[in-house]
DNA sequence: TGTATTGTGTTATATCATAACATGTCAAGG
DNA sequence: CCTTGACATGTTATGATATAACACAATACA
């Protein structure tokens, strides 16, 4: 049921691409979820819940309209608003990121640390893994300083190519 | 006629947000579009001429209907694609960047230097520089290499208050 | 329990983007 | 010259993504 191969962006970086399993991810990062947002005095009522759960079921990007058909077919509600109030909650919260080049949300494997997260997307199989951002963002940082620029939040994502798909490409290119 | 608060992302990083005089900006960079595509074989076309001239104008952001709206009123095509297909050639060949945040092109203030480009977006008055992304791409290649993942392209946005626009809000807060 | 706040759901519409196809342009080879 | 093939422009039509505005329900808490 679990194909390691469409499961990248596990809470150990050198994972992320590799094989490994994952079984016990959703539940816990859902827990730790409600830990998180009770502390701060916020709910984690039904639908943002299951919102959480889809995207970590899923465990790749999903759209809005997506998430939006599971939810509907669970009784939620059947409107996009549904969907995308939930999963800017999530992201609000550090929950759930928002991949701009895919117009697509995805859980955030390891909430509650403090993470610019940069995330890599395979541009044939459409994977998206969470890397570490850090050095990214004291990068951009700095260089946001030099122009008196004081940056909030970050979007940092690279298009490429990940290692299976890189594997399965590289070699054809001399054939054609 | 011309509001250098508006007018962020010049050549030169350091005046990114500083009011300059930059008239010959557009001339210049327009110049050097056309040598630049001539030496790859590549056309600048009417539309895609044009195009790029009323990026460099506006010297800010714009959605791709905008730019339609402006081609149309020049007697260039009124549907959505004739902008599209412009903005995209722009971009492939590195003379105009997309904003994803803002689903928004801009034109490119260096074409031609290879560069990873980092944009600073601020979150008030939703101007556009493009910072120097170097360092930023580096840290964001090694991470990237560290997961077996291949870079191609990037997208490096940061949004957060731009100079002028922090003094404005900065000392408010206390107000309220 | 009353009342303010937050959350959910709806309808309707705005905004952004592309597929598919017809027509026009232009340069290179017959 | 004139045909042919590649590229570019234009169209119609539709798809995909996102939000505004409002009614009602749930919750929190004075």
């Amino acid at each position: 049921m679990h194909d390691p191969l469409t499961c990248p962006g596990c809470a150990q970086p050198d994972l992320a691409f590799a094989p490994h399993d994952h079984s016990r991810c959703a539940d816990d990062l859902l827990a730790l979820a409600e830990t998180q947002l009770a502390q701060g005095g916020q709910r984690l009522t039904p639908v943002r819940r299951r919102t959480l759960q889809i995207l970590l079921e899923a465990h790749r990007a999903m759209g809005a309209y997506d998430v939006l058909e599971r939810l509907a077919a669970e009784g939620f509600g059947h409107q996009p608003p549904v969907a995308y109030r939930a999963l800017e909650f999530l992201e609000e919260h550090g929950l759930a990121h928002r991949i701009r080049r895919l117009n697509a949300f995805t859980a955030c494997m390891h909430p509650g640390e403090l993470h610019a997260p940069a995330f890599l997307i395979c541009r044939v199989c459409n994977v998206v893994a969470e890397a570490p951002g850090v050095a990214v963002g004291l990068a951009l940082g700095q260089a946001a300083k030099k122009l008196g620029f004081t940056v909030e939040r970050t979007t940092v994502e690279a298009l490429g190519l990940c290692p299976a798909c890189a594997l399965a490409e590289g070699p054809v290119r001399e054939v054609a």
